[in-house]
RNA sequence: CGGGGUAUAGCGCAGCCUGGUAGCGCGGAAGUUUUGGGUACUUCAGGUCGCAGGUUCGAAUCCUGCUGCCCCGACCA
């Protein structure tokens, strides 16, 4: 991609609302345009970094066994009067009518839909367990929305819902999609810490996933161990019940609690040096909440004895929109955004420090088409800029990787690599840099 | 939902008190500069002064009402 082709709005002030980091950040980069209060656009660079985020939530989704669907933003209210939460909402409901007067509403969550979907096709403990889950925008109607895109109005969520004949099946659909968020969230660069949780009007029992972060919202208190567990590996086996909870218990084998269920008395006997009393952002949520909703609802199935049984329900929820902030409130320093490779929306940016030389120009050239050629998504800065100006972009949109290509290093057959997390820079010839980074990304291809 | 603030060019702001028909910096365009960490200079373009009423010969400025946005608190699958 050609940067003065693209549309990259970068701001060199910044908007005097953004109060913290991610925001200013957000906005300065290009990445989200705010339309109205907790309602943003999405620019195209925030836009890849979002899609970059599903596409790894799809995959561990996948891996678990959930299967992707796409249900309406936009859901009828009497579905809602079935559960009983259409009253039990409240004003975080935007609560709307259609042309016949038909009272609608845009889906906060998605419980009542899936359940009627689900009773309307399954009749069997045959087709059981069952995991539906969607990536499909939502509103809440917040009363103060801030925080740019970590605390909006509108908002992308992945939720999926479980499906089970029994408890016991239900604990083991929990358990996956639990040991599939840890590994979402590290896959992100992230670390997730499990913490039980207040289930809210969801009902039920449920974990929260937390990262640490200065600017959390949420005060938290947990044991420092969870700091360097180890994600489970990408070969876990999701069938094996046994594992799986073997898994949980160990990430549930620490004090780790959010302030609403924090215990000060349980928190002193976790030895002194290892509490960790910080701020966290909440990334994901995770509800076992039995027949909370099959019940009223009727989703039954018939059993292997024949007799109709309510199904076992639990509903698992990611903010992508979120995580786009949570991962640069991680993931950041004084210059601009510092992306982990995998959500990065380039992996590499190739800056041209003197456009029209032609030397400059087909050294570029030749480094994004190997680069490109080795499955990367690279930037090409070949704006008419002063150096200094594609240096300071390059560093605020966070790229791993910079290419620096100017006249003053080819006169010695070189160009400049820098990584953008730790400034090392190493002067190399432009095929020594290509597989230089492409060893860095994938070390499979270099 | 309570409290506070604010609204003037894409962004950051001045002008308002003391009414006379809008300005600065950044950004944008054209040009000079040919540059290795947001360069300097010249010229230019860009504004229903949030909206609606009122006072006045005259309103960005004074008065009234409304709305948007921001901050603090409460709230928050």
């Amino acid at each position: 991609m050609r940067l003065s082709r693209y549309f990259l709005p970068i701001l060199r002030e910044t908007p005097k609302e953004a109060e913290i980091v991610s925001h200013r950040l957000m906005l300065r980069a290009g990445m989200i345009r705010q339309e109205s209060a907790g309602i943003y656009a999405w620019l195209p660079l925030g836009l890849r970094v979002l899609n970059k985020i599903n596409a790894i939530i799809r995959e561990e989704q996948t891996r678990a066994g959930a299967i992707e669907c796409l249900m309406p933003t936009i859901q009828p209210a009497d579905l809602w009067r079935e559960s009983g939460r259409y009253d039990a909402y409240g004003k975080e409901m935007l609560r709307i009518a259609d042309r016949h007067d038909r009272e609608m509403l845009y889906g906060p969550t998605n419980e009542e839909m899936i359940t009627e979907i689900f009773r309307a096709s399954v009749r069997s403990y045959k087709d059981l367990p069952l995991n539906l889950f969607h990536i499909q925008w939502k509103f809440r109607d917040e009363v103060r929305p801030r925080f740019g895109v970590m605390r909006s109005r509108e908002f992308l969520m992945k939720d999926a819902y479980s499906f089970d004949l029994t408890a016991e099946a239900g604990r083991h659909s929990y358990n996956k999609m639990f040991v599939a968020y840890l590994r979402t969230f590290a896959r992100m660069g992230l670390t997730a810490i499990p913490m039980a949780a207040e289930s809210g009007p969801i009902g039920g029992n449920s974990h929260e996933f937390i990262i640490l972060a200065s600017t959390g919202e949420s005060e938290v208190f947990c044991h420092k161990d969870f700091l360097s567990f180890a994600p489970p590996p990408a070969s876990v086996d999701f069938d094996d019940a046994a594992g799986l909870q073997g898994i949980v218990d160990k990430w549930t084998s620490r004090y780790a609690a959010t302030s609403e269920m924090h215990d000060a008395t349980a928190f002193a006997t976790v030895p002194e040096e290892a509490r960790v009393a910080a701020r966290g952002i909440e990334v994901g949520h995770i509800f076992y909440f039995g027949t909370k909703y099959s019940e009223p609802m009727k989703a039954v199935v018939n059993g292997p004895d024949g007799k109709e049984v309510v199904v076992q329900m639990g509903s698992y929820g990611i903010g992508p929109s979120r995580l786009v902030a949570a991962i640069i409130e991680a993931s950041h320093d004084d210059n601009g955004v510092i992306w982990p490779e995998s959500v990065a929306p380039f992996h590499v940016g190739v800056a041209d420090l003197k456009v029209g030389d032609q030397a400059t120009g087909k050294v570029c050239a030749a480094l994004i088409e190997q680069l490109e050629n080795a499955g990367l998504d690279v930037l090409h800065e070949d704006r008419d800029e002063r150096p200094g100006a594609k240096f300071a972009t390059l560093d605020l949109i966070g790229l791993p990787w910079q290419v620096l290509v100017g006249p003053k290093g080819l006169a010695e057959g070189r160009v400049e690599v820098k990584q953008r997390r730790t400034g090392e820079r190493e002067l190399l010839a432009p095929d020594d840099a290509v597989t230089r980074i492409v060893a860095a990304i994938r070390p499979g291809r270099a």
